[in-house]
DNA sequence: TATAGTAGGTTTCATTTTGGAACTTGTAAA
DNA sequence: TTTACAAGTTCCAAAATGAAACCTACTATA
């Protein structure tokens, strides 16, 4: 399969990374996020081939998380900034630098520190139940087929090849009949 | 610049990246948290060629976020089965599902529910703060120099060209000598 | 006994993607 | 007049990828 076939697929990971998912694009919205809006900002912050980075901020506003805002018109100059969509990456950054902390660091220590502005403390932000606000964990979840996957299965769909295990955790508003087609196609 | 060479960025984003940033290896991640653990399950999940199968699955392992535990040694057979350090790339998977789910949905609707065993509730996981757990979003929080750059900066070396903004906003650990200098140069 | 199937790779080779360096364009400053 | 700046573009060699075929050691089936 080809990368660039991945956004066909339904999973919101993959279809996720068929944005985010290759090479330097994160380290620009990373800049992005710090406050980065012009190229030369971005290629010398992230000291990628200019090739690639006006490749990179092309997608970007071609996917819409970058907005391309002229800031003067004679030679004509943009800056590039984050849309909503663009803004809504930002827990994907904030877990990547959890993870990096926690498993990347050197002696020195971490690289940059995360501030509440609510409670005014140093934070590392955590996962929570959007329901009743626990902290989660991986052994805390489990998933269940959705509609996108249920729905394409009525229709005689077959989106994905997906695990036993899972299949075996289906969701209720799946029938026991599709249930039983599902395990014994997979 | 190469890369082969982020992972010796002062970046925890970077450095995360550098092991997990390339084409694929975050979707063979997400099927190891769906239970995948043999060679060809991934490759008829994941649909991408063996090859780099190959190069990813050893790769991870390499980095211990996978570990090859034999199953059988005639003809040797191997799972692959997640550490604590792949364990913990979880939230990094959940928050691009969440991102996906709601920029990249299809008519039908999101692939693949969360449910939170502890209150039996379907949940889509948010950041929150480890220490007052209230929920975040990007406006919420503001970063600050971390040990990992002032103690290098001390030592006279200069890891990484950081934004004048964020400086503005530099730790109270850092002197304002430092910061002074940092201003001057960035 | 011969044949096919399974699992986990490796090899080969053509195609894509990348990285680096130099070049372009319009303007302003020294 | 020369230099600098910002935001690209062009060209080319090197690296990464994808696909298909092959390999090895079993096991199951005809």
């Amino acid at each position: 399969m080809r990368w660039n076939d991945i956004d066909s697929e339904v999973c919101s990971v993959a279809r996720t990374l068929s944005v985010v998912g290759d090479r330097w694009t994160l380290l620009v919205l990373r800049d992005c996020f710090l406050g980065t809006r012009r190229f030369e900002e971005f290629q010398k912050s992230i000291g990628m081939s200019r090739h690639r980075l006006t490749d990179r901020l092309n997608k970007l506003v071609e996917n819409a998380l970058l907005e391309k805002k002229p800031y003067q018109n004679n030679p004509p100059r943009s800056e590039y900034v984050l849309t909503q969509k663009g803004l809504d990456i930002y827990p994907v950054l904030v877990t990547l630098t959890g993870w990096g902390n926690k498993w990347m660091s050197d002696e020195d220590g971490i690289p940059l520190e995360y501030h509440h502005k609510g409670c005014d403390h140093k934070t590392q932000p955590v996962l929570s139940c959007d329901h009743c606000g626990e902290q989660l964990e991986a052994r805390d979840v489990y998933v269940a087929p959705g509609p996108g996957i249920i729905e394409k299965f009525k229709r005689g769909e077959r989106p994905v090849y997906i695990p036993k295990k899972l299949m075996n955790r289906y969701s209720d508003k799946m029938s026991l009949k599709l249930k039983k087609t599902i395990n014994k196609e997979g």
